[in-house]
DNA sequence: CTAGGGTTAG
């Protein structure tokens, strides 16, 4: 009779719930072991929604959870962001005397996270009477799920100073964090901290290490790390297969495609994601195609972002009835972003009646993001729809979303310099300016002519006038230039994207200094040395 | 005695 219980743990262990569930079913006496086994393995399978059915009926059963039980259950409601029931059943371990348990304490704790709720799970972190490394894991991780990045390093800095045994887990995350908000210094300390400890060569940091260098414009760093780990992973693969599309190095990203396949290593969507991107941003059309193509033989159904990538690809080389084609042949609905893709091509090759026509389908499905209302205004206005146009814009307005501010930013030791067009907010603006009136006048003797229309289009007044010829990443590649030693490149970060005057202007900068100037904008690097730009003008 | 919690890449 025990042997089907093993069985039921057998499938489970090795990942086939519905097998496990099919003996489990047959069997008459059911332990709370048997359901623990079915339901983790439900949870763990991606099959959240059986996980919480067999628990609803487990309970149903008169079957007490235990604290084998409550972790699996946390864990389906975490997946589902199921807030309430993931509450109800907290109150169920609390109520059971459960919830001193430290595997159910920390499961609780990522459920609040995962739910958004990350001041109820702080409440229960801070009441647990023991933690261990994956509460303060997932403490961690939960605020940084969640942008909170500032908690998380403090919480992180509060582990380190514990004496806490900081594991690859909680590295992986706050690496992350540095990644996302390109703080380069402070990810290089913590990168030597996981080499003190040997947590360097576990995949999950290193693919956030790889993640890190290229977001902070050092693909050298990116390079290094991914060289020197052994054991890669598909997260490994895919950090460095992105970095390379980042910074335009398109045919190493072909060559690291072709690595994985003579390793068998098997890609992914978010490979083949990566592998468009890199296509997209070299405008390569036939290859784009090639690895669209290439989805099926791995058997990988192509999502919306691979569609807006195809569209992408094509728009911008031009080619905007083939991107049309391709929104045609889609089996599935296209969504705002293959729309966006398209207007993106419309605007660059300057098909109105097109961009008109995109826009009307993305107003058909209702939902329109903030950062789409612009393009929808500029289609309509081009078009002539001014009514159409307005309407977009009052949808902006209605729904209370600003514009962005432009800004762009420099990491100096542990400071961050930031600024905005125009700004005179910086301690040393005045040689700022200054730096950039010499040096304005050195680039034009080389040959360069500032090209007024970036501003006519946008603004009217003169004031702006005068603030957009110090758009914020001249500021901060001036501000570089005078405090950087001369052999240090000058990585500058943008949160727009770089307008077609100023990429030209930091050619003849880079020129003009003898300085490698790097720079990120919204989506992608532009590394600028002796006049030339990396993306080849082509962004 | 067979069962449990966290992560990387877009």
């Amino acid at each position: 009779m025990l042997i089907s219980h093993y069985l039921i743990n057998f499938y489970s262990k090795t990942q086939l719930p519905l097998d496990s569930q099919r003996v489990f079913e047959e069997t008459q006496v059911k332990s709370s072991t048997s359901w623990s086994s079915v339901i983790s393995c439900f949870a763990q399978n991606e099959l959240p929604c059986f996980a919480i059915e067999f628990f609803r009926r487990m309970l149903g059963f008169g079957v007490r959870p235990d604290d084998h039980i409550f972790p699996s259950a946390m864990k389906a409601s975490g997946m589902l962001s199921w807030r309430e029931f993931g509450r109800s059943v907290h109150c169920l371990a609390l109520k059971t005397g459960f919830d001193g348990d430290v595997f159910v304490g920390s499961s609780v704790v990522d459920m609040y996270a995962k739910c958004g709720e990350i001041r109820d799970a702080r409440t229960v972190f801070d009441r647990m009477p023991v933690r261990n490394v994956v509460s303060w894991g997932g403490m961690i991780c939960g605020y940084t799920q969640l942008g909170e990045d500032e908690e998380a390093l403090r919480l992180f800095k509060q582990a380190l100073w514990e004496g806490l045994d900081v594991n690859d887990f909680a590295f992986s995350s706050v690496i992350r964090v540095c990644g996302n908000s390109t703080l380069l210094e402070l990810g290089k300390q913590i990168h030597g901290l996981c080499l003190k400890t040997s947590y360097d060569s576990s995949s999950f940091v290193g693919s956030s290490l790889v993640s890190l260098y290229s977001k902070c414009g050092v693909i050298e760093g990116a390079y290094q790390v991914f060289e020197e780990i052994p054991e890669r992973n598909l997260g490994m693969w895919n950090a460095m297969l992105i970095a390379c599309a980042q910074h335009a190095h398109i045919e190493k990203a072909f060559d690291l495609f072709k690595q994985m396949e003579s390793v068998c290593m098997k890609p992914n969507f978010i490979t083949f994601l990566c592998v468009l991107y890199a296509c997209s941003h070299g405008g390569l059309v036939e290859e784009g195609k090639h690895y669209f193509e290439l989805m099926k033989v791995y058997g990988i159904e192509p999502g919306d972002q691979h569609y807006a990538s195809m569209v992408d690809l094509l728009g911008r080389a031009g080619r905007l009835q083939d991107a049309v084609s391709i929104i045609n042949g889609m089996p599935i609905k296209p969504t705002e972003s293959v729309w966006g893709a398209l207007l993106t091509g419309c605007r660059i090759h300057k098909d109105t009646e097109l961009a008109v026509y995109a826009a009307d389908r993305v107003f058909e499905l209702g939902q329109v993001s903030s950062g789409m209302h612009v393009l929808l205004a500029n289609a309509y206005a081009a078009a002539g729809r001014y009514e159409d146009a307005a309407k977009a814009r009052k949808m902006l307005r209605d729904r209370g979303v600003k514009k962005e501010t432009g800004l762009s930013w420099v990491e100096q030791g542990n400071c961050v310099h930031t600024f905005a067009a125009g700004d005179r907010r910086h301690p040393i603006s005045g040689e700022i300016y200054q730096k950039l009136k010499e040096l304005g006048e050195e680039m034009e003797r080389a040959g360069y002519v500032a090209d007024t229309s970036f501003v006519l289009r946008e603004v009217g007044s003169d004031e702006k006038n005068q603030a957009i010829r110090y758009h914020s990443e001249r500021l901060a590649i001036a501000f570089g230039l005078i405090t950087f030693p001369p052999e240090r490149p000058i990585r500058v970060m943008k949160n727009l994207r770089v307008c077609g005057d100023c990429h030209t202007a930091i050619k003849f900068m880079s020129k003009c200094s003898g300085r490698v100037i790097i720079v990120r904008d919204n989506n992608r690097f532009h590394r600028f040395e002796d006049g030339k730009c990396s993306c080849g003008d082509y962004w």
